[in-house]
RNA sequence: UGCCUGAUGGUGUAAUGGUAGCACAGGCGACUUUGACUCGCCUAGUCGUGGUUCGAAUCCACGUCGGGCAGCCA
């Protein structure tokens, strides 16, 4: 097993589908494992889709394998080569460091290539070699197959398995029963090979309009399994595709594409969720009925990945964008990954999480705690802490000079085996968090209250002397006096106090934006009654002007903070720009307090 | 009254005939120049009824309950 050096703590998963890969390995059933992740062009990749994505690949790369990234463009109408690229790009990020030598793309312009196995006449479209430049490979798309598809569908028709049927859209729900109801066969079932080869050739000659014909596999009308009642192959839609422009006017269904597009680029393991078990004695008949020579891919069927407090489904996140909810896919409340990301969610939080999740067949939901805590336990390794004030309040140390300032060493990241440390200036005047302080104190507040200490952080003890309010009765300044003996260095630096916080000098401090994101919606299953727009999250986006310490002002986009006592924080990458500073909350610190009864 | 599929603490998941474990969540405590992190302790589970067996979460039977399937979507 090859076991990536940027994750050497995560033990190797083991579940039912692994064990069935792992028994393959042992047996040599196929010359390599190869799997795929085939989404549609139709929108944006989701946390649903990193559970795929991690398992096609993580099964991949455990086994020296690969995996293909695929566009499962088969419906013109619906899919868009903006969402093509969000793809690829988002594929990239999320498996970087971890899965990326196990990417699987094609030369560019690459279509399966004919040959001859074991006297059969074959076709057969293996990846581009690791490392080739990107200029030069592509993702695999189903639509590269078309002829490859069309001559298949040719050999069906030879072969009785496929016929041409004349039966409107209405017509073929009503031949096709129900459930617990037997079909009726087409009266188009039984046409000679050599008419369906001349009306299948019509059809895709452009002769009929959409939907007047359709190329069906004749199977069984009164299989329990409604997919095996003669279901369509091929649809006739004038439509024009993103990939092969005016070329065909007849297009594959999912069904008869998917499995040959596994079968063309020699997929050992196509694993899918589990909406896919039923169409998988389909899968199986295309390949078998078309007497292939090389060893056939199986489908292996899983769960998705549910988070709780979050809806996935393609059609709800448009309504969402739709109704002007989030500005657009990769807004950071969207469950996309380009919304992770932009939010500031490492890949490495997602793929734990996902990974976290398990593979079963059973469906269930998973809690976003889980999440929130993968995201966390990320980012308390690799975020830097700095001092940012949210809600600005100024506190003025009366035993300091104005003009005045003391050098302190803040540590960067106390989770360093070796922290760093960089300087930041005490000054007479610093801004504290407004609620750092109380006037009128709740039980155990370990915060400033008035007469008492706290210690400034990297600083020194402080004790409140004064309360200065404007004349409506809001508190405008307070007035403390620090003891410089409890400095690092003082003879004092051990004095404990129960409180410390966080603070910005008022005068070298600099201005942000802050966006303060919260959960899109505010119960735990959205949709649970239909209504998930009824169920969206007043407050999952508060805009604040915050004070943030100096060093911030040249944060780059992708590096991560943690503002210190907050939470996690991370460059806005569209918004932002120098000295129009924009952060983004990924996330806040957990806060134990704020659960304390009798706060907030 | 069809076919497919599943059921282990609140949630997710492990145990593949041999001590029901882990994670998250929750509770209590320790530590703390982040009420963070970390650490310790605690709460809490095999859908039901039979059967096989020295021994069953696991195998068998019958139930119960859940999810999916009738797009010319994927």
């Amino acid at each position: 097993m090859t076991v990536e050096p940027t994750e050497p703590a995560s033990p190797a998963p083991s579940d039912f589908i692994r064990d069935i890969v792992a028994q393959h390995v042992a047996e040599k059933r196929y010359p390599k494992i190869v799997t795929r992740f085939p989404p549609e062009p139709n929108g944006y990749l989701h946390l649903g889709h990193a559970k795929a994505i991690c398992i096609d690949f993580g099964i991949a790369r455990e086994n020296g394998g690969h995996c293909n990234l695929r566009m499962d463009d088969t419906n013109p109408a619906k899919e868009e080569v903006e969402y093509v690229e969000s793809i690829i790009a988002d594929v990239k990020w999320l498996i970087a460091g971890w899965a990326d030598h196990c990417l699987g793309f094609k030369p560019r312009g690459a279509t399966p290539a004919a040959g001859v196995v074991n006297g059969q006449p074959d076709f057969h479209l293996p990846p581009a070699p690791v490392g080739t430049p990107d200029a030069q490979v592509e993702p695999f798309f189903a639509s590269h197959y078309f002829d490859q598809l069309h001559g298949y569908a040719v050999r069906l028709i030879e072969l009785g398995k496929a016929y041409v049927c004349d039966l409107s859209p209405e017509e073929t729900e009503t031949y096709r029963g129900a459930p617990d109801r037997p079909g009726r066969n087409s009266p188009f079932r039984d046409r000679s090979v050599a008419e369906n080869l001349d009306l299948f050739a019509r059809m895709k000659a452009g002769e009929f309009p959409d939907g007047a014909r359709s190329l069906r596999a004749k199977i069984d009308m009164a299989a329990p399994n409604m997919w095996l009642r003669d279901p369509l192959l091929y649809r006739i839609r004038h439509t024009p595709h993103h990939q092969t422009g005016d070329k065909w006017c007849i297009y594959p269904l999912y069904d008869y594409a998917h499995c040959l597009s596994d079968y063309l680029e020699g997929v050992s393991h196509s694993l899918c969720s589990l909406e896919f078990t039923d169409h998988r004695p389909l899968y199986d008949w295309v390949l078998e009925s078309l007497l292939l020579p090389r060893p056939l891919p199986r489908q292996y069927e899983f769960s998705k990945l549910i988070p709780t407090y979050m809806v996935v489904s393609k059609r709800k996140l448009i309504h969402l964008i739709n109704q002007g909810i989030v500005q657009d896919w990769d807004d950071p409340r969207m469950p996309t990954i380009s919304g992770n990301r932009r939010r500031g969610v490492p890949a490495s939080a997602i793929r734990k999480f996902a990974i976290g999740a398990g593979v079963t067949k059973f469906k269930s939901v998973t809690e976003i705690e889980v999440f929130e805590h993968a995201i966390r336990d990320e980012l308390n390794t690799l975020a830097v802490r700095r001092l940012a004030v949210l809600d600005p309040i100024k506190l003025v140390l009366t035993n300091l000079a104005p003009g005045e300032t003391l050098e302190c060493a803040a540590v960067n990241n106390p989770q360093d085996e070796h922290p760093t440390t960089r300087p930041v200036q005490l000054a007479r005047e610093v801004f504290i968090e407004r609620d750092d302080f109380a006037e009128v104190p709740p039980p155990k507040y370990f915060r400033l209250k008035p007469g008492g200490e706290v210690r400034l952080k990297y600083a020194c003890i402080i004790k409140c002397d004064e309360v200065i309010k404007d004349p409506a009765g809001r508190i405008t300044e307070i007035r403390c006096t620090a003891d410089l003996s409890t400095r690092a260095g003082g003879p004092n630096v051990d004095r404990k106090v129960k409180g410390t916080i966080h603070w910005v000098s008022a005068s070298a401090g600099i201005d942000a934006e802050v966006r303060l994101y919260d959960r899109l919606f505010s119960v735990p299953e959205p949709d649970a009654d239909g209504q998930f727009l009824k169920n969206v999250n007043p407050r999952s986006l508060e805009v604040v002007r915050a004070k943030l310490e100096p060093s911030l002002a040249t944060a780059k986009t992708g590096e991560h903070f943690q503002f210190e006592r907050l939470g996690y924080f991370v460059v806005d990458a569209k918004d932002s720009a120098p000295g129009r500073l924009v952060f983004n909350r990924t996330i806040s610190l957990k806060d134990t307090w704020a659960k304390a009864p009798g706060t907030k």
